[in-house]
DNA sequence: CCGCTGGTTGACTGGCGAATCACCCGCCGG
DNA sequence: CCGGCGGGTGATTCGCCAGTCAACCAGCGG
């Protein structure tokens, strides 16, 4: 643990490690015993600090999973977003949109874990709803859809608005589908298979008959764009 | 338990009015307040019975949500089991599940909204796993799409049960939208919208490019099987 | 060497709400 | 008329846990 004597500039961000650690413990503890199911001291404790630093860096418990959703989504969507407005047809950046999905799934499950089960679908209590930054993706990606409409490569008839929901509801029924261990995580070729169909049968759910043929024709080809800027959190 | 000096006879159910009207009471007050953010004290005052009866007729709060889970799941199950058990091609079951779920919103919303919201993504902890609830029902469906797939009507290299999975995603990503008021759900239109979107969307994307032709020419003739048992709850 | 500052500690408390319990009341059978 | 019983009541209890706080320590500048 303590390797203190820290020279003080380092690497960029600004928070303390102890901060990052604590926020390392929240995400693994809720993810493991739910927000409601754990007390501060098992955060602490996860963390190695004392109860009392906990309330140092976060006001209470529930800005620790404020920040802990904040951290994630905002990553998640800036990832959405630079597909979003990156070049190529529609069918590319929806493959883009499910990698970048899956990867923050491959990278840190336990983060996904949280997002989807206590956040995604928490009750309406919590204050400034969190249904906005879910609203905002799905926005996000309708743009997405509205072009491709007015291109005249949807259907006749579907809501770009709609569309872009069902995308992510594939995404995350698929996720929570490894989350809860109905799917084994463990095989990186459940992982890829999965990633591969939903892509597709989404596609071929919402083109028209003549941009859907061409999905048929789309291989793999370990595309230039896999980059991957190393995920946060 | 003793049921004695009842005329026997009377509502089908066993259990008193006293208890139907705190279980509906929990369902209001749970869908307003969520779970954790209510009091028995809440439900108590909601029903307009002591607080003691609820302790009366259910062991703990934990039972109540369980009760409140188990009434309105098992008719969601029945009714799509009986969809899935009955006669007619695989498109119009597709179309049949979908009407259930959302036959069922149109009944009794808040019923609904406790589901997803609090059940479908509980946290670990809560005793027998609810989420074995909601494997079942996909594996209920899968069995339609593992007959489809020997027939040959879906696309091939798609996995019946995440086809199964992909169904309920997108059945529970629209009606999310409605319990979170993304969609108006006072717009009768917006749901019969919605419904037959879904339905068209899944099945393009699943179906073999023959089968789905075959979706191209459905219309909605207003349908014999529209019946509707008086939803229970 | 002193004292300040800011990160760090963990015992303590105050409130909240689940669960209990002693009591009530109307009914029925003897 | 009595006593027992089951549905019904709500004040009281009790444990838990979020959040506080006084004290502690390490470094540093003077």
């Amino acid at each position: 643990m303590g390797q203190q004597s820290k020279p003080a500039a380092e690497s960029g961000t600004r928070e303390s490690e102890r901060r990052r650690t604590i926020l390392r413990a929240a995400i693994d503890v809720f993810a493991r015993k739910g927000y409601h199911g754990c007390r501060i001291a098992d955060v602490a404790k996860e963390a190695g600090v004392a109860y009392g630093l906990v309330y140092h860096y976060f006001k209470n418990k529930d800005e620790l999973l404020e920040t802990v959703f904040d951290t994630g989504w905002s990553g998640f969507v800036t990832r959405v977003r630079a597909v979003v407005e990156g070049e190529g047809p529609l069918a590319e950046k929806v493959r883009g949109i499910v990698e970048v999905a899956f990867e923050a799934y491959r990278v840190d499950p336990r983060a996904v874990k949280v997002l989807i089960l206590e956040i995604a679908r928490s009750p309406a209590g919590s204050r400034i709803n969190r249904q906005t930054a879910f609203v905002d993706a799905i926005r996000l990606s309708s743009a997405l859809f509205n072009a491709a409409q007015e291109r005249g490569e949807l259907r006749t008839g579907l809501d770009p608005h709609l569309a872009s929901a069902l995308l992510f509801g594939n995404i995350e029924m698929a996720l929570t589908a490894f989350v809860v261990g109905l799917a084994d995580a463990r095989d990186p070729d459940a992982l890829e298979r999965a990633k591969s169909q939903i892509a597709d049968s989404f596609l071929y759910g919402v083109l028209t008959g003549a941009q859907a043929a061409e999905v048929s024709e789309w291989k793999p080809e370990k595309s230039a764009t896999k980059s991957k800027a190393p995920k946060r959190s």
